[in-house]
DNA sequence: AGCTTGGGTAAGGGTAATATACGAAC
DNA sequence: TGTTCGTATATTACCCTTACCCAAGC
């Protein structure tokens, strides 16, 4: 295991069996790695193997800063034989650059276990005790509350689904099992001993939480998807036969017990469809009044037995009869009054208020109290997941950037009131937030391998490739030409982290599709050939698109010209060498030796909820030099002895924008810079134009990428080749209402944003 | 016999995404 | 008057917790 010199900056680091990096509820990243041989043996047959935590702290700072990204050891149990290595990122840090200290050097402490209860009282403990435990009764619970542990509870995370999916990838290599439907539903409860207890690890859920999830993702007649009136048809005959015995009748369809009582909750012979009869919604409000012992006007939100309402009313059933009263019957009655512009940025600034880090921590309850307009704690909840949507990218943004975002899309409609009125003027109504919202996305991505580009020749180049998305639509203190955007500090600016994205071949030797996940197009294709050429594919969207690269050394040795091309405009290409970065600023070096594959890279969620597991997992062993400035977590692959280092970091515009003219100015600087050729550059005008405002540029580390802070990369390492001008934009121009239609995802929206924007103009 | 472990079931509150209805603007 | 489009409302597949149960092992 590793150990600290904390008197310096250095790190020595031995080898490891195996790390997994989590997240748990208070933020901190977790790394979980084996015991290593003496702690095996130590901990043979002990109840709770040996912990290590590894903390990471700013070297100037005093206390635990917010912005100081903490990464937590815990020891993961593995198979005694696995000798391998494995290192797993899997958690997300997100820093804002204003939070950040210029300079900072981040240490790596690893603390044993002794030292643990000083970093974290909850910490390790909390992990194993909710996680290890089974427990579903109140008592068992209030037993672990009382005694200070916390746990999450609520719709499963990204990022523990990444967990889990993992440590079940690993829990299958370390006994060579295939497939996990084996051991869930076929093997004997003593066969599988210790499957849910293993899995569970770093994951602060339940036992039973953790149970429940596994049994839900591996059913394949779960997700089935709508039912077909033949189906419905099938369920009542078959209720009628069986009753309430959901697995036989599941079983009978094709589909998961829980499903088909969902289905059949839904199912009244006497249930009416659409609009609600006057007389329906009185009786409603007598039933709900009557079993909550309240008076008509007072407002009901809570212990109400919907089953029990529904079998009152008669004509609805149980979802029909919440729904109504919590969307708009109690609400009706109690003297609502209508949600308006304003409470959209009340709730906003009452949620940024509540200075939560994780949404889950929000009480609606509270939130909701003695707000007129507010139909529901519930219905307020609906709310603000549609606020929400306002930011492309919501879903993987962290909460507290999210807020700022929102905060900063609200206020500049404040204070460009015009905005609205044009929009309002060209069609568009005031009310739809959506046209107005601007994006700014950022994102750590990382590169995701996979089975076809192991096969492929190409495999072996692999470059991991930052990519900082930003989008940004069009203000009224922005100037729109025919040809850029130009972006002047009183532009809005949100930040969003945009997901993993995964390189994807296409068949042509060398090329990979650059694919982000589902809900993001990122149009790029990534050519590696011996040159590295950055192309968009049409539709582009009329956004600067950043692209860090982060070359391998081995490319970048074997390599001379590694050339960027960029054909989307106004694309901003960054490249990184990584030598550049080791020159600049201290940090880690992370030497793999051993080979790690495709199965090192879980796939995305949905993917991984289809059951497509890699069938070897391969360990490479891993040392870390000195100096590990900062969180430097990659993935590896030795598949040509490539030494790769991934980095995450946090700048500023300014700092690009330093950057950018920097590179205008003197071209010779550029010790790694590659050139690109046939490509327009940018004015300087608009480099300035476009980093002028003091915004935040937030790169954060991806599930399973890296970690990153803000000293990662200076000025020097970014070197901008080219921006472009925007066809897209020219586009929109030519031909409106088409663009965005193939991609059908955030970036399309963005491109509708600033289409709408351009036209008001 | 009683406790613990390792599940298992049903009920029901809830979420998130989609479908549909509705109404205002053109 | 018809169409379009944005919003509100309704629907529903799926998620998660709670409460309770059970059998085997100790």
């Amino acid at each position: 295991m590793s150990t600290v010199e904390e008197d310096s900056d250095t790190v020595t680091v031995e080898t490891v069996n195996s790390v997994t990096l989590t997240q748990d509820t208070e933020g901190n990243l977790i790394l979980h790695c084996p015991q290593n041989e003496a702690d095996e043996i130590d901990s043979e047959d002990s109840i709770e193997p040996p912990h290590k935590r590894l903390c990471l702290s700013s070297e100037d700072d005093q206390s635990i800063d917010d912005s100081t990204p903490c990464i937590s050891v815990v020891a993961l149990p593995l198979s005694e034989n696995d000798q391998s290595f494995e290192v797993t990122m899997t958690a997300t840090t997100e820093v804002a650059d204003d939070e950040v200290t210029e300079g900072t050097v981040t240490q790596i402490q690893i603390l044993q276990n002794e030292q643990l209860d000083e970093i974290s009282p909850l910490g390790n403990e909390e992990v194993s005790a909710v996680s290890q435990a089974w427990f579903t009764t109140k008592e068992d619970k209030d037993s672990l509350t009382n005694k200070g542990h916390k746990w999450k509870q609520g719709m499963w995370s990204k990022e523990e689904i990444d967990i889990l999916m993992n440590n079940i990838e690993r829990y299958l290599k370390a006994r060579g099992i295939k497939d996990a439907t084996e051991i869930i539903f076929e093997m004997s409860k003593d066969e599988r001993k210790d499957f849910y207890r293993t899995i569970a690890w770093g994951l602060n859920r339940p036992l039973f939480a953790v149970y429940r999830r596994v049994l839900r993702m591996y059913d394949d007649r779960n997700h089935v998807g709508k039912y077909t009136p033949e189906e419905i048809e099938k369920l009542k005959e078959l209720r009628i036969k069986h009753g309430n015995d959901w697995a036989t009748i599941g079983a009978a369809l094709g589909r998961s017990a829980s499903s088909v009582k969902d289905r059949c909750r839904l199912m009244k012979d006497t249930c009416n469809t659409g609009k609600w009869t006057e007389e329906e919604e009185k009786r409603l409000a007598e039933v709900v009044h009557e079993l909550t012992s309240t008076e008509p006007g007072d407002i009901v939100t809570q212990g109400v037995s919907w089953a029990a309402v529904a079998e009152r009313v008669g004509t609805r059933s149980e979802k029909q009869c919440r729904s109504k009263w919590l969307n708009y019957l109690n609400w009706k009655q109690s003297g609502g009054t209508e949600w308006t512009k304003e409470d959209e940025i009340n709730l906003i600034l009452r949620i940024a208020e509540l200075d939560v880090a994780d949404e889950n921590d929000i009480n609606w309850d509270l939130l909701a109290e003695g707000w007129s307009s507010v139909r529901s704690p519930q219905w307020l909840r609906s709310k603000w997941w549609t606020i929400k949507r306002q930011i492309a990218n919501h879903k993987d943004v962290s909460f507290p950037v999210l807020i700022k975002g929102l905060k900063q899309l609200h206020e500049n409609q404040k204070n460009n009131p015009t905005l609205l009125e044009n929009k309002s003027g060209s069609g568009v109504p005031n009310s739809n937030t959506n046209s107005s919202v601007q994006h700014v996305q950022i994102r750590v991505a990382r590169l995701e391998d996979n089975t076809a580009i192991s096969s492929s020749p190409m495999a072996a180049l692999q470059i991991p490739v930052q990519i900082t998305h930003v989008s940004s639509t069009d203000s009224p203190a922005a100037t729109v030409d025919s040809e850029t955007i130009t972006l002047n500090s009183g532009t809005l600016q949100t930040f969003e982290i945009l997901p993993s994205f995964h390189l994807q071949p296409t068949g042509t030797p060398g090329t990979y599709l650059l694919q982000t996940s589902s809900s993001q197009g990122l149009p790029l294709t990534l050519t590696a050939s011996p040159t590295v050429t950055l192309t968009a594919a049409a539709p582009a969207s009329p956004e600067q698109i950043i692209v860090h690269a982060l070359s391998p050394e081995h490319l970048l040795n074997t390599s001379d010209n590694v050339t960027v091309q960029c054909h989307t405009p106004r694309v901003i290409i960054q490249t990184v060498a990584t030598e550049d970065i080791t020159s600049s600023i201290s940090q880690a070096e992370l030497t793999v030796d051993s080979d790690i594959q495709s199965s090192d890279f879980p796939e995305p969620p949905d993917a991984l909820e289809a059951d497509t597991f890699p069938d070897e997992i391969h360990h490479p062993k891993m040392t870390v030099e000195p100096s590990f400035n900062d969180a430097h977590v990659s993935k590896f692959s030795d598949q040509n002895s490539t030494e790769l280092m991934n980095s995450v970091m946090v700048r500023t515009e300014e700092e690009i924008s330093d950057t950018d003219l920097k590179q205008e100015e003197s071209p010779s600087d550029l010790a790694s810079a590659y050139v690109t050729e046939g490509l327009e550059s940018p004015t300087i005008e608009e480099q300035v134009d476009q980093t002028i405002d003091d915004e935040t540029i937030l790169i954060v580390p991806s599930p399973h990428g890296f970690i990153q802070t803000s000293d990662v990369i200076d000025t020097e390492s970014v070197l901008p080749l080219t921006t472009l001008t925007d066809p897209i934009l020219q586009h929109h121009q030519e031909e409106s209402n088409i663009i965005g239609s193939s991609l059908g995802s955030p970036v399309s929206e963005d491109s509708k944003d600033v289409e709408d924007l351009v036209n008001c103009h």
